[in-house]
DNA sequence: CAGAATCCTTAACGATACTG
DNA sequence: CAGTATCGTTAAGGATTCTG
């Protein structure tokens, strides 16, 4: 729909494969949500996530569904609840994305440092 | 240059700093490259990324320069030689990838398996 | 409530030609 | 050899409006 051609390979390694599926904006987002916790509706899930759009929570939800990573559970109710969860493949992803998350906070760590040593310096 | 407003953050949490540097078709190659090989030359680099043009191989290196992952080194000689090599801090980002990259090969058996089952299907 | 549909802006990427 | 510069395409993301 709204991926290129639906990439989904091929592919030349695994990091390639990894990130086909977890790159856009609020994906990786969305995975910490759900695997915090566990099982949220749709409006909870966006209250989670500040700023993104219906349209995108929408857009990237359909496309970790289609990747496996996420299921939808619909309640035919008035009014209508829809409920979403990770599934083991989207667990796991979450867990290799474990490392990279805490790097990345080492080098916020290291921004922060310099920012304070250019404030200093002027 | 190339990138949003030189986003650079403010970033929301560990996730989101990394990928703000790990994002770009070929930024986790180069890091593989990089990391493999030690050091090479830009036509050398080139040559092992098929596909790649010379305006994003610099690119993506000038940035990846920028966010302190790479080294570059210039030899004022004629032809001239330039070098690149991956800082500490490329490493330890490509040590915090490994993870992704096995779930990702994880992910290319399951999808080689499904398309076998669709192919004896039909 | 949970979405579908539409329109629009911008950023990523690519191809080509030229240069110190 | 290792770049710049320029141009064009496509894809990602966002805002708004409407609906079962």
């Amino acid at each position: 729909m709204t991926r290129s051609a639906d990439r989904r390979g091929p592919y030349i390694c695994g990091i390639d494969a990894a990130m086909d599926v977890v790159t856009g904006k609020w994906k990786s987002l969305i995975l910490w949500e759900l695997d915090q916790h566990g099982t949220r509706r749709f409006g909870v899930l966006k209250r989670g996530l500040p700023g993104i759009s219906e349209k995108m929570l929408i857009q990237q939800l359909r496309e970790m569904e289609e990747d496996g990573l996420v299921d939808r559970e619909v309640f035919r109710e008035v009014p209508p609840r829809v409920e979403y969860s990770l599934t083991a493949q989207g667990k796991s992803l979450n867990a290799a994305l474990r490392p990279l998350g805490a790097w990345g906070k080492e080098r916020i760590k290291r921004i922060k440092a310099r920012m304070v040593t250019v404030d200093s310096a002027e």
